[in-house]
DNA sequence: AATTTTGCATTAATCGTTTTCTCATCTAGT
DNA sequence: ACTAGATGAGAAAACGATTAATGCAAAATT
């Protein structure tokens, strides 16, 4: 390994000017100075991280936090692809992204131990359960960080716009002749209330009866119950003629139980997702959805991350970003049959 | 940030003496040792990463390199499934994950110098494209690493038994009563070949002729081109029965075309994935895969590269594992029909 | 009782940087 | 020509931890 020392040597100058030279600081003449970077890059001279981050308390680490209740939020696309586009913007800007858990050194701690200990710049947050207390801790502590979906006061946040994203798939099905319009939500969470207001608010802008029998809770991303609750529905007197999903996976299960029912998409029934993921477009058939925009999201959240962490002393009040959602139009919605 | 130093100061020892302590080293006595450490734990003492880093040449963190051609690694289901598991197995033994890129501190650089300057433990590479000169030159680094689907000479690796799975799904297709298995493989590589031998390997031993017309290359994870390649073979003069596909997403773009082509799947076509992806459980019809253990291959993977971290002096031989895998029967194949 | 061994604790060096302070030299202003 | 200021370079301290070397007292050996 090649340090400021050798390079020092060679050229026979002391460290700190070498140092001065590599990083452009003032204090070192041109001609020397020249000479220096040109030997440091000939030597393949490479600063060492953990001197650099002892030295001057900045590791340009950002910590990701991806978890859901089985601890496998690698696993879900949305918060994946959210995260592709936050890692291109970081890398972009020097940063490294680092995957935070709770084992550090085969002892178990906390996330907010696990930044401290890895000393990270900021805190990328992205998962379901917003009120775990060691995420309170973390929030409090005073590390940059930005969340997706969820706002801790003091701190940036960038979210779909939820309510928005509902009315257009309500106001959609409306268009389309649909007036027995079902939703199934997420669990409760910021998000789903905002997707409920956003449910109920079309309703009654259209003049539709909001009927409580219409309106079940599942959890985000769950076949299984997102299926049965589709086949209560239909089972109901009177069932709707189109079922918004919590999100496009979860909706899946939804497809399943109208299947199953000897039902068919969109003839019998039409069905609209929640966050455009890559690959329903490919699947038959094609789901109408609410696009998230992902690569937006993504970059908002880096941009905010950076500003808070440059900013750290200045308190400038945490902003939250809203991103705009759109309708993707899929197959799975044609007007009601006359019944 | 409190420092082995406050602690000493609080206890009234030596610096020396509160690291052997915390360390669980000899050469301190039990009674101190033991009021060292609960005076620092009342502390809220973490030990500082960089200091340790730098003083002991070990930073607990493997760089994971996922890639492909549009850099998005992130989003290969396969990939961030064997992910997951391996880092759930890297934690439990103290380890952090940072992402690997180019990019550090706004200068570009290669992977090798990122491995260097973050001084990572070792490297877990699993993308498409092994012969990228910056992953040769990683490879002849030194650092520990594992791949997955691919072996260095030198280095450990994990790939699923891959002639084995092609000719499950051969055997099992001939077994429906199929003769005319077409495979549209992957691009060149290693699995690849692999994968055609096990297919040219299995017709041979069940008596049927290989036909060229049959083979065709795509590239995995590329429904466009699948699709296309998927509709050429269904306008041969002697269209196949049943098609393996390069993975079960490329494999939508299979089904599209066929459903385009206005055949059903699987009465007029059989149809076999690869890889076993979560989600196509859940859509219809379910797909008939091949299944990747992806958590056996992301577990074992974690074990290599441990040993190896451990053994690095010890120039044992790099160990290979080959996983099993297995067929899941879905609802793309049954006989054929009669023609 | 003299000497060796053992156990506990401290001192100090070191890892590779950054950064402040000091010093010498040179330029410029009067 | 003499001083004030600018400039280039180096010395040294620090960041927080580990660890080899060292010292010293008590225990064990002969």
């Amino acid at each position: 390994m090649v340090t400021l020392k050798d390079i020092a040597k060679k050229c026979g100058v002391s460290v700190a000017s070498v140092s001065k030279a590599i990083n452009h600081m003032p204090g070192v003449g041109a001609q020397t100075a020249k000479k220096i970077r040109e030997t440091a890059k000939s030597m393949g001279y490479l600063p060492n991280a953990a001197a650099q981050a002892l030295k001057t308390n900045r590791t340009f680490i950002i910590g990701v936090l991806l978890e859901d209740d089985d601890s496998h939020g690698l696993l879900h696309q949305f918060f994946v692809s959210v995260l592709d586009s936050f890692k291109f913007k970081m890398e972009e800007q020097g940063y490294d992204l680092m995957l935070m858990n709770r084992t550090v050194g085969k002892r178990t701690i906390s996330y907010l131990e696990h930044c401290r200990y890895s000393n990270m710049d900021g805190v990328f947050v992205a998962c379901i359960d917003f009120s775990d207390p060691e995420l309170l801790e973390l929030a409090d502590a005073g590390t940059p960080m930005v969340t997706i979906d969820h706002t801790y006061p003091g701190h940036p946040s960038v979210y779909s716009d939820n309510v928005d994203g509902i009315r257009k798939a309500v106001r959609y099905a409306h268009e389309k002749g649909h007036t027995r319009i079902a939703f199934i939500s997420g669990a409760p969470a910021g998000v789903t209330n905002k997707r409920y207001e956003g449910y109920e608010g079309m309703l009654k802008e259209l003049g539709i009866p909001v009927r409580e029998e219409y309106y079940k809770v599942s959890r985000y991303r769950d076949v299984k119950l997102t299926k049965e609750l589709t086949a209560e529905l239909l089972t109901l007197p009177e069932p709707p003629t189109c079922i918004l999903m919590p999100d496009d996976y979860a909706g899946l299960g939804g497809l399943a139980a109208i299947r199953e029912a000897g039902l068919r998409v969109p003839e019998d029934i039409s069905v609209i997702g929640f966050d455009g993921l890559e690959y329903m477009a490919h699947i038959s058939p094609r789901l109408t959805t609410v696009y998230q925009d992902v690569k937006r999201i993504g970059e908002a959240a880096a941009e905010l991350l950076l500003k808070r962490i440059d900013n750290k002393e200045k308190d400038t009040p945490a902003k939250s970003i809203k991103v705009p959602v759109s309708l993707i139009e899929g197959e799975t919605v044609v007007p009601p049959q006359k019944s």
